[in-house]
Order: C-alpha cells, then structure tokens, then sequence
DNA sequence: CTTACGCCTTCCAATAGTTGGAAGGTCAAG
DNA sequence: CTTGACCTTCCAACTATTGGAAGGCGTAAG
C-alpha cells in the first residue's frame, strides 16, 4: 500500500511516517517503480507501535529503543521493564512540579479580587517575592 | 550594570537574557559607548519577574502578557487573573493525562518479569491492544 | 490525446525555549 | 603590549510535529 493509506491504516500522519523514516525510528520503506514507498501490513503494524508508544509518553529516544527491543527475540523483558519504569519515574516527577505550580497558582489566584481594580496578589508576587 | 552581572543578580542567564530581547519579551537594553547592554536595578526586575513567571509553568506568549499587565498601572486584576486560572486549567489537563499514563504503564509493568525471558506485557500490548 | 485532480516525492522553514559554539570587539590589570 | 575576562552578533542544535512550495506520477473524463 502507498503512504496515504498506510498512514490511515497506523493512524499516523503520512508527514510524520515520513519524517520517522528520515530518523531512522522505523525502517526505510520499499519503493515501487516511480519512486513511491510501499508498505506491508507489518510496516503499519510497527507505526501503530511507535504511535501506541507516544500515547504513553515515550520520547522518540526512548521508542527507537522500544522498536529494537520488540523487533529482537532474544531480548529480555527487564530491558523492557527497566524503560518502562525510568519512565513512569520521569513522568511522576513532571506531575509533582505541575501539582506545586497550580497549588501556588490557584493560591494567588484566591486572594486577587479579579475586578477592575488593578491590585493583584498574583502580580505581586511575580515581582517582589522568591517564587 | 553589564549583561554578565543582571544575569548573575536576575538569575537569568545572559544569553537568554539577549533572547528574551530579542522575541520582544523585554524592552531592548540601553546601550553603552562600546555597544555593552547596560541594565539598571528596574531592568534585573522584570528579568527576575519572568524567571518566576517560568517556574510557575506560564509560557513565553504568557509572559509577555503578563510583562505587559505588571508595566500598565491601569490594568484590572481580572486580566490577570484569568491568565492564571486559564494556565492552572491547561496543568491540570496535563496533570490528569500524565496520572493516565503512569496508571497504564504501571499496569503493564506489574505484569512483567523483568528477567530475561522475552515475554513482555508492556511490549505485548504496545504491539497488539489499543493504548 | 490531453487535461484535471489527487496522490506522491524532496527540501526548507516554522513552532517553543534554550543552549552551544565561532569569530570578533572591548576593558582592565600586569 | 599582551593576557584574559567580558561583551558583541550570527548560526546551529535540541524534540516532535506541522506546513508549504515545486515538481513527478496515475487514473478518469472530455
């Protein structure tokens, strides 16, 4: 099948199969006479894994890692586990910075009347305090 | 004051204090005989206020409101305010998507070895289930 | 046959935010 | 006068994706 319907089959933008392919997170596609890529049903099999992957989170770095190990046989599941796990780590962090920002946030924000007068606690704070 | 000493007294980092000029996010310095940015107290103000604007998540186009709101004496507190709460909606939508995820993945890694046999959930259902 | 339209190709640029380097000018001390 | 620390501008990289331009290909209709 050419790019179009491999992209409506994955679920993956043609633009994007393209670009994975220009760096090198999945293979680079047969060509037929013309010059146009041809993919399987396995090509597509693999473009919905890496899309699958950004769902979950995944960096590019880290799904070019995933592929290999899915890709490899002889892999062993704590390679795996071990990505997955750094991961969820890496994500648990960003939640706890986010969560700090909006109690800060939404702490401001509860003292700033929010009328036409210009006092405002939140700009205050901005520019006098130690965020 | 050199560039150098409002980066160290601001906290913000002299080559991204020229960025910053340079986008517009803040009013470009004045300038010394020898072509040197001069900063004055009120200049490391606003480069300490977007440092902060930073740590609590707001983006450049955010910020550069926000410059705007702190430097106009007859804004209204509700201006900002809803910038604000806007931006605290935008974390917690990441927030929730980001406990999703961590869910999933945890769930998958529950299920997994992590020894050196193939088998692998986590894999497993990237390959084959809807994420 | 030729025109039209839709798909394909490559390359180049933009987004957000920052960081890094190269090549060169300036300033103060030795 | 030279050294070294600072300053200047410009250009490129990073992550991940999206957009456009310019041109080739494939098929159906006039």
């Amino acid at each position: 099948m050419n790019i179009g319907e491999a992209a409506k089959t994955s679920g993956v933008n043609a633009k994007l199969i393209r670009h994975y392919e220009s760096i090198g997170i999945i293979p680079k596609a047969n060509r037929s006479d013309a010059g146009y890529r041809v993919y399987s049903d396995a090509d597509v099999n693999i473009l919905s894994f890496v899309k699958r992957a950004r769902g979950l989170g995944f960096s590019m770095k880290e799904i070019k890692k995933l592929v290999g190990l899915w890709r490899n046989k002889s892999r062993s599941s704590s390679d795996v586990k071990n990505l997955a796990l750094t991961h969820v780590k890496d994500m648990e962090q960003k939640i706890s910075e986010l969560q700090s920002m909006v109690k800060t946030l939404n702490h401001l924000a509860k003292f700033c009347h929010g009328d036409n007068r210009p006092d405002c606690p939140i700009i205050d704070s901005l520019a006098k305090e130690k965020a």
